[in-house]
DNA sequence: TATTTGGTTCTCTTATTGCAGAACCAAAAA
DNA sequence: TTTTTGGTTCTGCAATAAGAGAACCAAATA
């Protein structure tokens, strides 16, 4: 188990790790481009971090090591990086004897996250439909463009799961 | 066609269709509902814009009606229904002797614009193609993990153009 | 016990968004 | 020619977001 925290003196373990994490060009500009795309949903400095994460070489950071890369406030490093483990984009890991947090990417929840957001849908097609529902017969056409809108959604929605079983399958 | 602007006397037509738009209880709230379902990516009035032409009975609006319908000064009229135009998520049409636009939700549009929603995932997994073809081959699981997440949205985007297809013939 | 570490929380600034209201404008109508 | 209509554009304000910096804190170390 290796979260648990079974602090042995710092001295046995210090600065193991700490060879000052260097990025290439090609990463850092990875990280902008990684970066830009996240923002999608992510303030700035949180994405920012998700980059990193995925980007750097060493692959589990310190708070510091993050906050030095970026060039962020402790105050900011802070907020964003517990904004990324509400929403289970990342996860920590502690060593023994070292009471740091290592943050990681949490690669596998991604796969989660992205049928939770497929998934969305579901909200939005079931609301058309409440609007459907209510509009006078009289706008036949319109109705039925939006009827075959609703429809569409709700084929979406019915048929991405299947495609998730099919990724599934096709792996084994 | 209706688009043509061929104006005639006012007078003529004046008020044909000014029959003052009166909301239902139950539509007022559906509209707060789609609102904020399209807040995702809209402004708030811009939002409610696009709620009502899709909720109200009359489906073609004019500029005042909306403005009145929704409470909004007429900068932020203007402003909202200009972004939804360039979105292509709205259009208008003119009227003969009318000098006013009506305003109307554009169905047809919206599901290009879901499928090019869709097709915004190209991006991202190229770019994450670019991270992990950069990665050190130490980071062998981790490397691993990433490369089974590229090929699952390389293969959703494989899948996704198949499925619309499948949409389409089931229709017939 | 005092100090250091690994953060968290509070306060303040700055930048941006979203909108109201008023001024403005061109085309049409009077 | 003046007025009205159907907007657009400009100015300014209030609310929110993003993050810096400092103060703070508990656990571990010295």
């Amino acid at each position: 188990m290796q979260n648990q925290k079974n602090y042995l003196p710092l001295h046995r373990y210090a600065k193991q790790n700490m060879d000052i994490i260097k990025l290439t060009d090609r990463q850092l500009a990875l990280i902008e481009k990684l970066g830009l795309i996240f923002e999608n949903g992510l303030q700035p400095a949180a994405a920012r971090i998700a980059a990193l994460l995925l980007v750097s070489d060493k692959l589990e950071l310190t708070f510091d090591e993050i906050r030095e890369q970026l060039n962020l406030s402790k105050s900011a490093t802070s907020n964003a990086l517990n904004l990324l483990l509400s929403m289970d984009r990342i996860e920590y890991i502690t060593k023994p004897g070292d009471r740091k947090r290592y943050f990681k990417s949490n690669l596998s929840d991604w796969k989660e996250n992205m049928k939770v957001k497929f998934l969305e849908f579901d909200k939005v097609h079931k609301t058309m439909r409440e609007v459907l529902d209510q509009r006078p017969h009289s706008t036949k056409e319109f109705n039925r463009g939006l009827e075959d809108f609703i429809n569409f959604m709700e084929f979406m929605n019915r048929e991405i799961p299947a495609l998730f079983k099919k990724w599934e399958l096709s792996k084994k």
